[in-house]
RNA sequence: CGCGGGGUGGAGCAGUCUGGUAGCUCGCCGGGCUCAUAACCCGGAGGUCGUGGGUUCAAAUCCCACCCCCGCUACCA
């Protein structure tokens, strides 16, 4: 058995979970549940960022200690993670004591291989002293800080700890360009190399006089930069730098949103390297969900309310809505309108509906036991090579290519009832041709069950056991979707997978 | 000449790498079916594939120029 670490990034602990974090859950967890099927031993992590001191500004704003927001937070994106039915095995947070022993371990070993990799410098820029933070120029808006107009930007530099990332620029050069470092999907891979060709600048690690945050090893009056230490909670989730961290580690694969890219191809691939431990094996970074080919923005009130969209039409559609129209590789769009099209025609008009006319006539026909047969149907055929196309667009982390194949499935067992019109046989008493139709039907009902498992686990199981499978679907195996064992399974009263929105 | 992505029927997209009658979903029009969540199936209308050149027997697809939109531009989650 193969095992599967697959991280997502992150999430600063700042705001509100919203439909951009929540494209990235979803589609983790829909590889996660994916790799499970095909046999992995998945290792699933998420996580919180709360190092920053923009947490401990907006703890302070709240009035309440540090330590109270992150953990009230943390609950809410767990939760909220939890209510979209994902299943991480584990839940990490940069404040907890064994990711500070990881930072502190990781660069402890920088140290002692490369001693030249960290040094001391000063790190000069534009400081606010009403975030109590340096500025970038993208922050600064008529010479100030966009949060706070009426405070003068102070020119300030600082001793720092340094990284020396310019080093190991042709080396990750090589790492990707040959593809034992994968940056996928391809247009992200093409990104990063540019950048490396142009040349990298040695960055800064750490901050002098924070009182939140990692303090840096050997110097009580810095701490760590909290983009450093955030990338090792990757690390820390495998129990480094204890012994054994290696059944874990390396990671296999790294789900992230495009605007970190930089950070998990550069940087944290060279922090790995100075520090002498494995590379992970891919960064996966998605494309960003927009507001009608806008930015979603929480100043322009373009936001979606995260609860909103799950209560829509419930935490499968939302997954299926996210993974299917807006997509995992480039940015896609979020409209209500696109929302509800996709969520009539496909799961309550195409899925439901397939479902509910098909177990009907199981039930009619056959007092609800599936017949044998089915085997040398045509829809046979297209079920396995829907199998075919679904496994070879979902190893290469083509979810929305996975979700075309499975509908697909759809279409053609909706055009198949309509050719066998098993309702003609029944009145013309073709009772062993019936069986063939219902079998059939029934064992694409079973393959979509289990292929739609990833993408909406709620209602795939809901199916699973109204045709009367055992036990849970994520048990299933992907070598049974080769010839479904549903003879004789005793189906239920088809239920209403996909309610339909009431005529507004 | 900072880097990258995009401009395809009313809407949203695929196709461009490996040139060869332009495809999908939704919407619209007509027909069929009755097992089903007024669902399902079939047919039809609708496109100068951003603009202008070039290569070719043939270009959405390759080359050049230009216009427009978007993201990034590094210590910012």
């Amino acid at each position: 058995m193969a095992k599967f670490y697959l991280t997502t990034a992150i999430d600063y602990s700042n705001g509100e979970p919203h439909l951009g974090h929540a494209l990235e859950k979803v589609g983790a967890d829909c590889i996660a549940r994916y790799r499970r099927l095909r046999g992995d031993a998945v290792h699933f992590l998420m996580g919180m960022d709360e190092n920053a001191q923009k947490v401990a500004q907006a703890a302070e704003q709240a009035g309440v200690p540090p330590e109270k927001w992150v953990r009230t937070l943390a609950e809410r994106f767990d939760s909220t993670w939890r209510r979209l039915l994902c299943s991480h095995d584990d839940w990490i947070r940069t404040t907890e004591p064994r990711h500070h022993r990881a930072t502190f371990a990781l660069i402890e070993r920088i140290r002692e291989r490369n001693p030249d990799d960290v040094f001391v410098g000063v790190y000069e820029g534009l400081y606010c002293t009403g975030c109590e933070e340096f500025k970038q120029e993208s922050q600064i808006v008529d010479g100030h800080c966009e949060e706070h107009p009426n405070l003068e930007l102070v020119r300030t530099k600082e001793r720092n700890y340094f990284f020396r990332l310019s080093r190991y620029r042709d080396t990750i050069l090589d790492l990707i360009r040959s593809g034992k470092f994968a940056v996928e999907p391809a247009i992200r891979r093409n990104e990063v190399l540019k950048v490396l060709e142009a040349g990298l600048q040695d960055i800064s690690i750490s901050r002098q006089r924070l009182a939140w945050g990692i303090p840096f090893p050997g110097d009580p009056d810095q701490t760590v930069y909290v983009w450093f230490d955030a990338l090792i909670n990757y690390l820390s989730g495998t129990g480094f730098p204890e012994a054994g961290f290696e059944r874990l580690w390396p990671a296999d694969l790294h789900v992230i949103g495009k605007g970190i890219t930089r950070f998990h191809c550069i940087i944290w691939p060279a922090m790995l390297l100075s520090g002498g431990v494995a590379l992970p094996r891919e960064v996966w970074a998605h494309g960003y969900v927009q507001w009608g080919g806008a930015k979603v923005s929480k100043s322009a009130g373009t936001a979606v309310n995260l609860d909103d969209a799950i209560a829509r039409h419930g935490p499968d559609a939302l997954r299926y809505f996210l993974l299917r129209e807006v997509g995992f590789e480039a940015d896609g769009n979020f409209t209500w309108e696109r929302f509800d099209e996709r969520y009539t025609a496909d799961l309550a008009d195409g899925l439901g509906n397939l479902a509910s006319r098909s177990l009907a006539m199981i039930g009619r026909y056959r007092g609800g036991t599936v017949p044998a047969g089915g085997e040398a149907a045509s829809l046979e055929t297209a079920g396995i090579a829907t199998v075919d196309r679904y496994g070879a667009a979902m190893d290469r982390l083509d979810l929305r290519g996975g979700a075309e194949a499975l509908f697909g499935l759809v279409g053609e067992a909706n055009l198949y009832v309509q050719q066998t019109a098993p309702w003609a046989l029944a009145k013309q008493g073709q009772e062993a041709d019936l069986d063939q139709v219902l079998g059939a039907l029934a064992r694409c009902l079973y393959r979509l069950a289990v292929l739609a498992g990833p993408f909406i686990p709620g209602k795939a199981q809901a199916l699973w056991q109204a045709l009367g499978a055992p036990g849970d679907l994520g048990a299933a195996q992907w070598a049974s979707l080769a010839s479904p064992p549903v003879r004789g399974m005793a189906t239920a009263k088809p239920e209403v997978l996909f309610p339909k929105l009431p005529p507004a």
